[in-house]
DNA sequence: GCTACTCTATAACGAGTGTTATAACAAGCG
DNA sequence: CGCTTGTTATAACACTCGTTATAGAGTAGC
């Protein structure tokens, strides 16, 4: 596999993920990615055999695996405030994209069908999802909380910093981030 | 206007809110809600002359303010664990659609589009999650909180839910919802 | 040269979309 | 009866979608 077409398949990954989380899955379509990656369309059935289903799947594991590694990233390297870092990073790109870029991964789960066409798609949905809440869960483990209170309080932040991140997109407004931003310090602090 | 009219307008608006809790905005089409709704096409733009557009924003306005009044009554009934109660209400409806029904301003919300086409539904949107916040601002408030955390728990609170629900259809689990709920009796009780 | 293989270009298919136009129907009323 | 008014039925327009088929380039190995 030649170098520039390893990279015409990632950009279409990348593309394909960035549309997810401005307009949602049914506003990715594949002709409109092709074009935005310069990639042509009749080569996106050859690198992706299973069309559609296969590039929306592999842009949500490279966006989720993406976030993991920055949460990861930034837990380890400030063990006391790395959250607030996180969650700061995710305030920026929304205020960047002027509350365009939502989350990809939000935006399959939403619309993702019962289909078992689309099966694929809900199961990477869910192992990102997990992905994110055991790194959190460990990291709370690590801190001397219990094994359930720590995988609860990592549901609680996921839920809090999606739905935040919805509301801000709503009101075209950081206000409801910087909301949670203030209130999940207070809860994660509790009882330090 | 006849009754009959009447009734299937406001079932139009009904099957719209339902299909666009479970797949979205571009996942509800005009002939398959006039169809579920047993009201005829043809009659879909005497009732709607607006189209699309106007039926989804309706829909959202009448999905929207129907959850204030629930939610407002739960608070204004059981002045204490109110809330628990609403919350309870959306996990029993999340459980009973076997993690189908999400919430439909959420949904709209994702997809909406920056269009000016669509700039009714994104006003719909953020008047709908403003109701919100300011029924459980007013409780806390009520509850001798100040106005600025009020605020601030406010929307944590629907951030915290509307996330919780995305998560649970995800993992096909109730247990992401059932987190949130004892960790946010933990944030609302904190210095009562 | 020739072959083999990977990739690309173009066109087309079939299905679905929101929307519009036009004709018909039903009911009330003079 | 005619006539208006609110509703419905049917077909059609002008797209866009995912996908496939087919023919053509580009390139490496022999």
């Amino acid at each position: 596999m030649s170098k520039s077409s390893a990279d015409g398949r990632q950009r279409v990954i990348e593309t394909a993920a960035s549309i997810l989380s401005t307009r949602g899955l049914k506003g990715v379509s594949i002709r409109e990615v092709a074009k935005l990656a310069n990639a042509p369309l009749g080569s996106t059935y050859h690198h992706f055999p299973d069309g559609k289903v296969q590039i929306i799947t592999e842009a949500i594991e490279w966006a989720g695996e993406k976030a993991a590694e920055r949460l990861k990233g930034c837990l380890d390297k400030d063990n006391r405030n790395g959250l607030q870092t996180f969650l700061h990073q995710w305030r920026e790109r929304l205020h960047r994209s002027n509350f365009q870029q939502g989350c990809p991964i939000v935006a399959a789960a939403i619309e993702a069908s019962q289909d078992e066409h689309e099966e694929q798609i809900k199961l990477a949905i869910s192992r990102i999802f997990k992905r994110w809440q055991s790194i959190l869960a460990d990291h709370f483990i690590s801190h001397g909380r219990t094994v359930v209170l720590s995988n609860s309080m990592a549901l609680t932040v996921i839920s809090c910093l999606e739905g935040a991140v919805i509301l801000s997109r709503g009101y075209q407004t950081i206000e409801p981030f910087d909301a949670i931003i203030d209130t999940l310090s207070l809860l994660v602090d509790q009882g330090k």
